[in-house]
DNA sequence: TCATTAAATTGTT
DNA sequence: AACAATTTAATGA
């Protein structure tokens, strides 16, 4: 293992392909489009790295343009909390941005990821002078409002193939993550990671969960077969 | 391009 | 936690 730079200097500018990866690009009017563009930054994260930590001045708004990401935080005892994952396609951090402040939780990437990165500054500016882009934030705020909702129902479950397919269907969000589309990369032990579960508990239910006919197990991924059944059907186990 | 090998992931106990 | 089976990625002729 060779030691690294951070990862702040190791951006590059995005190409043409990335650039198209991100959702909020498509609304904006040339001049705002062009500004994005010029200030927009990609970074390759390595599995276990940080892309930022919980304390540290907010100075990017985040975005996941191939890869994997983990939120979490850090208890007074020392004791990680996962909160969610962050598939392709997902930003985050506004609310930080929002109000200049530091982060608050620790991001980092369970695979080999490719991360976007938009200047607080810009940012900001792009809320001052675009009404697309404020109604895709607000929209945003709005759709995790109701996933961090949906979040602790998951962990008052007690069954695992309830959690499980609860945890895939926020997983597969396509306001939040529209870069996941039909076939989430996610290995059953990433899964098991973001859920609490066991490696072998989640591979069970994702049996069940095909064997229903919602999902479809593939080589590193998942394919969703039935995104309403993984969000409101109700499986025995 | 094909065959072989290593690595990663999954299925099972 | 350990192990076997399967799939993909890497290597080299």
């Amino acid at each position: 293992m060779r030691s690294r730079a951070p990862l702040y200097h190791r951006q590059r500018r995005p190409t043409e392909a990335e650039t198209h990866a991100i959702p909020w690009m498509a609304l904006l009017a040339p001049a705002e489009h062009e500004r994005a563009a010029q200030d927009l930054k990609i970074a390759d994260a390595d599995a276990g790295e940080f892309v930022c930590r919980a304390g540290r001045p907010a100075t990017y708004w985040f975005g996941v343009i191939d890869g994997l990401l983990k939120m979490s935080s850090d208890s007074a005892q020392g004791q990680t909390m996962t909160f969610t994952g962050i598939p392709p396609g997902g930003w985050f951090g506004e609310g930080t941005a929002l109000k200049r402040e530091s982060y608050r939780y620790n991001i980092q990437a369970l695979r080999k990821s490719r991360v976007a990165g938009l200047h607080v500054e810009t940012f900001h500016w792009l809320l001052d002078n675009s009404i697309a882009f404020n109604r895709f934030v607000m929209n945003q705020l709005n759709e995790r409002l109701g996933q961090f909702i949906a979040a602790r129902e998951i962990d008052r479950m007690p069954s695992p193939n309830l959690r499980v397919a609860r945890s895939l269907a926020a997983l597969f969000n396509p306001v939040l993550y529209p870069g996941v589309g039909e076939v989430l990369s996610i290995t059953q032990q990433e899964l098991a990671y973001l859920v609490g579960l066991s490696r072998q508990r989640v591979n069970e239910a994702l049996s069940a969960l095909a064997a229903e006919g919602s999902i479809r197990i593939e080589y590193g991924g998942l394919r969703v077969l039935d995104l309403g059944a993984l969000r409101t059907q109700v499986f025995a186990g």
